[in-house]
This record gives C-alpha cells, sequence and structure tokens, in this order.
DNA sequence: TGGTGTATAATTGTATACATAAAAACAAGG
DNA sequence: CCTTGTTTTTATGTATACAATTATACACCA
C-alpha cells in the first residue's frame, strides 16, 4: 500500500474499503475476510479491524464469525436517503448562505465553474468529483458539525448512483446549471433562496435517479 | 471491566465511553490517554482504539499526539441537532405509521405507559429512558436504515439536555401527553398526523430546552 | 439416507511488544 | 531573560502472538 504521509493506515484503509464498497466494486452479500484484507492491502490486521469497525457503524458492511459481509447502499436506501436530503440540504445551504466567507465563497466559485467545464467535455468521472465536491463544501461551510455528520454519509451513499447521472448528458447540464443558481443564492447571502433551490436541486436528483433505477 | 457476554469488549468500551462523554461526566476539553483507560477499564488498547475511532467518527472525542481530548456536545450542537430533528423525525413517525406491525405497536404502547407511569412519580432517570425508547422504537420501526443511521447519534448527543427537562414536572407531563398523541397516531396509521405531530413535539422540545439553556 | 455428535479448521477477539512521531523538559548561548 | 537546539519522555501507530468462538467437514449411528 503506497503513501503513507502523515495519515494513518487505519485512515487509508477506512477510504479506500469505503470507496470501493459505496462504488459497487464489492458486491452486496459479497464475504471477505480480515486475512484477506491483509494480503490485498499489504498492512496488518489492527488498521484494519479499526477501518472496519467504522464501515460496520455505518452500515455498509456486517462483521460475523463468517467473515465480513458486504452490505452496500441498496434501492431502497436510496430513496430514504434522498427523502432526508430533501428535507435538511436546504438547511445546510441557507447557513451557508448566512455564514460563508468570501474566501470560502472563491472555493465553492471553482467547484462550479470547474463542473462547468467538465460537462460539456463529458469527462464522467471529473464531473462527478466536483458535483461531490460542490455539496461537500456546503456542508462545511454551513458552520454545522450535526449537518455535517448528517449530511455527509448520506451523499457518500448515492456515489455509485450519482455516476449513472453524471453520464447522462441532459441530467448533467441541469445539475451543473442548478449548482450555478445555487451558488449565486449562497453568494448574495439569500438564505431563503439558497434552501429552496438546493430543495429543489435534490428533489429534482430524486425524480432522475429514481426513474433511472426504476424505484 | 465485568460481564462478558456474548457482546465485545471493544463494544462495551464503546458504549460505556459514548454514554460518560454525552451524559457531560467527562468534561469538554479534557485529555484522556489510552493507557489510562486501560487502567481505569481494565483492558487492553486493542478494543478501546476501535471504540476512540467510532467516537472519533461522531466528533465527539479528537485525538491527537496529545492524547485523546474530550469535545462532546455543544449548545451551538444542540441547537443544530434540533433543527434537523424538527426537518426528519416527523419522517421517521410517519414511516412508522405505514409500516409498524401489532406487535411493534404493543412495544411503543408499553415505553408510552410506562413513561405515564413513572411521570407523576417524578423518576427522572427512568421517565428519561423511556422517553430515549419511545424516539428509539420510532426510528427503527420506521423501517429506513437511514433515517435510523441519521436520527440515533443526534438523539443520544441530546442526552444531557434531555435529562434536565425530564426533571422539569410541567415539561415532563407535556412530553409524556405528546409521546400519547403520536403513538395514538401511528396506531391508526394515520402518517400525516403523526409527523405533523412529531414535528410539534420536537418543535416543543426545542423551544423548552434552547429557553432554559438560554441559547 | 438422514440426522447427530464430534473433531477440525477458519475466523474474529484480545493482549502485548515494538516502531514512530510529537510534545515537553532542559540546557546552552545570545 | 528569552530564544534555540537537543535530549528525553510520552503519546499514538502498527505488527504479531495467542485466545475463544463459531462454522464446517466428516464419521458414525439409527
Amino acid at each position: 500500500m503506497l503513501e503513507h504521509r502523515t495519515i494513518s493506515l487505519a485512515e487509508q484503509v477506512f477510504d479506500r474499503l469505503e470507496t470501493d464498497i459505496l462504488s459497487g466494486k464489492y458486491a452486496h452479500g459479497e464475504v471477505l475476510t480480515e486475512l484477506k484484507l491483509v494480503s490485498d492491502l499489504g498492512v496488518s490486521r489492527t488498521p484494519i479491524r479499526e477501518a472496519l469497525r467504522r464501515l460496520e457503524q455505518e452500515h455498509i458492511i456486517e462483521i460475523s464469525q463468517k467473515g465480513i459481509i458486504v452490505i452496500g447502499v441498496s434501492k431502497k436506501d436510496l430513496k430514504d436517503i434522498l427523502e432526508i436530503r430533501i428535507r435538511i440540504e436546504g438547511l445546510a445551504a441557507a447557513e451557508a448562505a448566512k455564514n460563508i466567507t468570501d474566501e470560502q465563497l472563491e472555493e465553492l466559485r471553482e467547484a462550479v465553474e470547474l463542473q462547468e467545464f467538465y460537462v460539456p467535455k463529458h469527462d464522467a468521472d471529473r464531473i462527478n468529483g466536483m458535483d461531490s465536491k460542490f455539496h461537500q463544501l456546503i456542508y462545511r461551510f454551513s458552520g454545522s458539525t450535526a449537518l455535517f455528520d448528517a449530511l455527509m454519509p448520506l451523499h457518500k451513499k448515492v456515489l455509485k448512483y450519482r455516476k449513472a447521472s453524471v453520464e447522462n448528458e441532459i441530467r448533467s447540464a441541469y445539475s451543473s446549471q442548478e449548482h450555478r443558481a445555487i451558488f449565486e443564492a449562497i453568494a448574495a447571502h439569500d438564505a431563503p433562496l439558497a434552501e429552496q433551490r438546493m430543495r429543489d436541486h435534490i428533489a429534482n436528483a430524486k425524480a432522475y435517479i429514481e426513474e433511472r433505477e426504476g424505484v
């Protein structure tokens, strides 16, 4: 396992396993063992176990005597997650509109504009990356740890399904425009407008994803 | 550390530390070390570290080279948490109204009635216990893992502040009545009514707590 | 053939030894 | 007296050895 800066092996293992599970690299029901992960990742059981405990807490794996069972995110989960995000992600945008600094605003602007840059190029991975970054920055700039902690795991769990959205040119273009509109409301420090636009944005994403996934 | 049934030491350590931190037993800013916990709890560093990782993920501790810094729940956190719960806990009640089974309904009824039993006796600990149980059962009976995962940590983090509410006779009696009303709506499988009553209940609790805490 | 008990193997659970990095103590020099 | 460089201590990070539990394979018997 390469790259060992200041970030601990336990953290790296967590990030990697979380991404692999949420991206669908491991299938639902697949059984892993700590020993298999030891040989795959090239680290000892200690950091692996610490990562597994956190993944278990997020309910994307289950640990039993048989091994580590991959759970992932079901379509029912997806439905529930988007329903929750419709109700609280607007709050994050509203709080960000109230609290954001000029410097943070520039960081947010960059995410919006890079996404706009990649959309006509159909670079799905980078679009997805900027899309994620936009939402996560808003969680952070809301200034609420509670909102951040509630929204971040929900957002990460949509990864696999968001990827598909981004590959659709029409939805991808609309989504980028919606981000721009939310950004403008936040930049104007108009909390109610930011809240409404974010709520609509999640509702649109939900409608698209659910139609696509057939739920 | 006594009692080692089927539940692992790591889990026991997590529960104990979480309760101690959220109840205010450890003060904000207090610094612990793994070694201190080893001697206090009588278990090795391994299960302690696994518990600490989970507590760190919940943002109620921070781990640094200086040791383990207790963070806990600030009044700002409390405000943010209740604002979130107002927006999504009604959804949990609505889903429970749709999905609850007769057997689960009886379990919920028991929590309501035991709370009603303890209120006139001013048994704060047991009232608090039944109050918590009522909400947590609804999270479970909502049938949504996402709602459960979002709401459970928020609910647990109010522990310290809820305790004070429960010691007030007037608020405690109202709260118990509100639980009864929510229960009746769920028992009637009236999702919109359950949602509205739960939202009002959280809003009332928020108003009381915030007035009391002076935020 | 089916079930049951037992032996075996495989897995997680826990403790501990060692590595590493940062903080703290301290001494020297300006 | 303050600053700075060095040493020492103290903390977490990681690997590994050992324990305990559970799943599995298999032989035996009804």
